[in-house]
DNA sequence: CGGTGTGAAGCGCTTCACAGCG
DNA sequence: CGCTGTGAAGCGCTTCACACCG
């Protein structure tokens, strides 16, 4: 298990984790070659054999990884060894949705608690989520020792809730406020913007050219 | 205005117009400086110069950059020259969110269509868009020169909905689904993968130390 | 042979650093 | 002076290509 390790490898990781944990239950597979993953999840084959090395799991020279094994090397690397709390800002119609998305999924990393300033929202429990006032937010994040968040709000209201955030002792963020925030550098903030994504599509459906096979956060195929 | 731009100046270049928009607005400023916009979008002076060389636009050498003359150029840049109609494919919980988000905002680049199976919502208008029958969606899609998508439907779905797509001549596409897509490469795919983007933040929250400045789709500050 | 692991090369994007100008 | 425009350097990630192994 390397040095350290770049944001793009973790995210791909997550996505092998995804795609093994299917091919498992759909497909009785024991083994993958890395060139199968790599078809699987649009990337090359000397990529993902990178990223595994990076978790530090080898795989057999003639049978490629035993899956069972990959998997919980992957889940010993990304998943902290106690189940992880995040806090989630805002509970309008993109709020709800992301809420919706998470719930029930993953018993390690767990939407524990919701935050928004509309009083009707306050004390009831959304898709089995508490919803607090916003004004106990750093109360709140601070004593059930959350370190993650996921800021839906009102791009106006971001920043001002990025800084409490902070102050609660968040140390990353999932935005989706399409602002960039201003942060302290040990603060880890994922931007999710949706005008950006819907803007470079249409830009390059225009290119009708050909086009260009992107990496990453991003864009491919 | 160059030869062929990458997605990400692309993307930064749609930032800086949301950016300039809403400061001539709050603010009445003719000019801005490249270390100011680099300020606002979280990015290197040097990084906004070379993304406004792109657009073919030349500021001012002592007055910076005059804003409604870049904006002009950066909306001739990104915009097409006539409205460009969107679909949506999938109105559950995070398509109707995605509706609301659009909606009314620009006049150029217009969400037009929803599909979904639902027999509920198809025929009505939901958010200001029509909401058809997922059958029809080869046919409405052509009919109305539509280029490109956005898909909001579960995974399952979600590969067999971009090939119909891309048979309806759908160039672009903003995909929700958390599978990558296999699709032929003149289409161009954009990811938005809520578990990879939360799986990055929880990993990067519990590395305390300190991080980590990444560029792009991506994650700062 | 057809796999994995990996040094080394390649590539694209970002940053440096400075000429040139108002 | 302080700003823009830009060649050149730097950097990180991806891909190549090959040694090694079952």
């Amino acid at each position: 298990m390397a040095d350290r390790i770049s944001a793009k490898t973790v995210g791909r990781l997550s996505l092998y984790r995804r795609l093994l944990t299917n091919r498992r239950q759909q497909q009785g597979d024991r083994h993958v070659y890395s060139h199968e993953l790599a078809d699987m999840a649009s990337v090359t084959a000397a990529q993902v054999r990178r990223d595994i090395m990076a978790v530090g799991y080898s795989g057999s020279k003639s049978r490629g990884y035993e899956i069972e094994t990959l998997l919980a090397r992957i889940n010993a690397f990304l998943d902290s060894p106690r189940p992880q709390r995040v806090a989630l800002v805002g509970v309008g119609n993109l709020g709800r949705a992301v809420l919706a998305f998470f719930s029930g999924r993953r018993p390690n990393l767990k939407i524990v608690a919701a935050f928004d300033k509309d009083p009707h929202k306050i004390g009831r429990v959304i898709m089995g989520c508490r919803c607090f006032a916003i004004d106990d937010l750093e109360a709140v994040v601070s004593e059930t020792g959350i370190w993650s968040a996921i800021i839906a709000v009102p791009a106006g209201d971001a920043q001002d809730v990025a800084d409490r955030l902070v102050r609660a002792d968040v140390r990353g963020i999932l935005n989706f406020a399409p602002i960039p925030l201003h942060l302290p550098p040990a603060t880890y903030v994922e931007d999710i913007d949706f005008t950006m994504s819907l803007d470079k599509v249409a830009y390059f459906s225009r290119r009708n050219g050909h086009v260009v096979r992107q990496a990453a956060g991003g864009a491919s195929s």
